[in-house]
DNA sequence: GACCAGGCACATC
DNA sequence: GATGTGCATGGT
């Protein structure tokens, strides 16, 4: 695939330099252990939520959702639109969440008998292809539900891993969804731990750090810019 | 009041 | 293929 990394020699010191961003991040923030909810069903529903949002605004919602009993694929299929465009209300977008929300539920009830892990049993090209097709779930989204609710190994491209990539030059300004996630994956163990938590360390340098205008000073990075 | 936050689909050129 | 726009709340 693309064009960055072609040679071995270039591929093996980038190997070298993203763990070292790994354990410099690690010592700075600490263990993530990230993505906060208790269930797939819970994982998948914050992912479709959070987009273009944030988390804080989020939370909300989920506390909606559980408060009346709809924390699940199943019950939410089951909630009028207006019902539950406003139990989502706080995350913003909550007419298109809603839709996405019910769109994703009806492919996991129609496809998978309710049970997102059980899209785990197609191959996963397919099953990401799978996710890609359902109206509201772009790359994102269905890497992050892959990677936190049905746990294989896929690296999650967001606004942080594309903003910490770019500013230290580990992939070109205009680098695509797809080159970044290459990016990433030819050059870290497939490993979905170490995916996941690569992908937290670096949320985490772009909350308190990386934001559109930088602030570097006290970033556990700034020593590789 | 402006800016920002863990996107995506769709229209237009 | 690239670019622009609509969708909306809530914290700083």
């Amino acid at each position: 695939m693309p064009r960055l990394n072609s040679s071995n020699e270039k591929g093996k010191s980038q190997k070298s330099l993203l763990m070292a961003y790994y354990w410099a991040m690690e010592d700075h923030f600490g263990f993530q252990d990230w993505w906060p909810g208790e269930t797939p069903d819970e994982v998948a529903i914050g992912a479709i939520l959070t987009q273009n949002t944030n988390w804080s605004n989020v939370e909300k919602a989920i506390r909606n959702l559980k408060a009346a009993g709809a924390l699940s694929i199943s019950k939410l299929a089951s909630l009028a639109r207006k019902e539950l465009a406003s139990l989502i209300r706080s995350s913003g977008y909550f007419n298109i969440k809603e839709r996405r929300l019910r769109a994703f539920s009806e492919e996991i009830m129609q496809n998978f008998n309710g049970s997102i892990l059980k899209m785990s049993s197609i191959p996963f090209n397919a099953l990401r292809e799978r996710l890609l097709a359902v109206n509201g779930i772009g790359e994102e989204t269905a890497d992050s539900i892959i990677l936190y609710a049905i746990e294989a190994p896929t690296f999650v491209v967001d606004t942080y891993t594309r903003r910490v990539a770019s500013r230290h030059g580990l992939v070109p300004k205009n680098a695509t969804y797809a080159e970044i996630k290459y990016f990433y994956e030819s050059n870290l163990e497939k490993d979905v731990d170490l995916f996941k938590e690569y992908h937290a360390l670096l949320v985490a340098v772009g909350k308190h750090f990386c934001k559109p205008k930088p602030q570097c000073e006290h970033c556990p990075l700034s020593c590789y810019l």
